[in-house]
DNA sequence: GTTCACATGTAACAGGTTACATGATTGG
DNA sequence: CCAATCATGTAACCTGTTACATGTGAAC
């Protein structure tokens, strides 16, 4: 998903300024399937404006630099339909989390043991960020989008609980053990 | 990830080539969690061996370009275990799949069901790619990140069949009278 | 006979990240 | 008082993608 996609199909809900823009896809009801940030928003909202894709109306705020809130137009609006009607390249997901697992038997288990839970910690608040935007949104796609992610989280979180023992030498021990008394 | 720990971290395992490094990473066992391509591998491989991270034995190979495979050096083994010391990036998960079902209400429901069907179709693939990488494998750390995508991929398909209705429009009018109903 | 797998590599380009720069207001 | 939130933006840099270039042998 390139940012220009990003933009206009965020601002088909909402006008917005580049800061909510961004706040939405990093923390909001979208982050986890998005990736973004400011340096790539600013400017791309700026070529929007120019290519008439968006318009632009300011408003003062005393004080903090003035708010720019950007609104779809109908070209933008084309431009964005045409754009979801291409075909969708597939899902990207990279885990440096689960690049460390391939070598936990090589690594200090305490050490491993702490990737694991902080890698839970940050699957539950996800989970819970996607709980409290679920119950707030009333729209189906988003409320689709975001219960995907619901799901994906809590079979991460079931699967770590789970098998997090393969990748604990002590339990390799006991493991081990049981295999040979089975043969 | 960067693709200098990836290809540290994949010959960690075995003596490869690019070509190689390239299949595993992009095919192979690990192809769930990674992205990378040619053009990324191979001017990393050369830096690498540069380095000295990695060393380099050539065979010949009748008409087909000389087989370059690289084994990892002591050094690069020091290097690769400080970077799976960092601090891990949180994961990056990044679907146009979900994107276009945010608008699913605003585009046809026949084009909306083939980009469903498809979704299903990839994620089966790769369910089937897993499970026979799984069977494969005897190594533990890696059992457990094929594992890991194994439970992900089932957690989507289920998700998908059981609430793809919500993108209907067609049952969205049954939804809605039902609500009526309620009320 | 054509496509696929093997096998290496380059170069232009696109795209995004990071850090920097600025500054008021609010909450703890 | 310090940190966080609001609010915009730039610029250097890094990283990787895409397309191109080349060529054999096997399978269908």
């Amino acid at each position: 998903m390139n940012t220009r996609t990003l933009c206009l199909g965020i601002l088909f809900f909402e006008d917005m300024t580049g800061y909510e823009i961004n706040k939405l896809a990093a923390e909001g009801r979208f982050n986890h399937f998005i990736e973004t940030s400011y340096g790539a928003i600013y400017p791309t909202l700026n070529k929007l404006t120019e290519e008439g894709l968006v318009s632009l109306r300011q408003e003062a705020n005393d004080g903090k630099p003035t708010r720019k809130i950007y609104a779809l137009t109908e070209t933008g609006r084309d431009t964005l339909f045409s754009a979801l009607q291409e075909e969708p390249k597939a899902d990207i997901f990279k885990s440096e989390f689960l690049f460390i697992c391939l070598y936990s038997h090589y690594l200090n288990s305490g050490y491993v043991n702490t990737v694991l839970n902080k890698q839970l910690t940050r699957l539950n608040e996800g989970l819970n960020r996607l709980g409290s935007a679920f119950e707030k949104c009333e729209h189906k796609g988003s409320k689709f989008a975001i219960g995907y992610g619901v799901a994906l989280h809590r079979a991460a979180i079931n699967y770590i609980n789970s098998h997090r023992h393969l990748l604990d030498d002590e339990n390799e021990a006991l493991h081990d053990n049981a295999a040979e008394a089975a043969e």
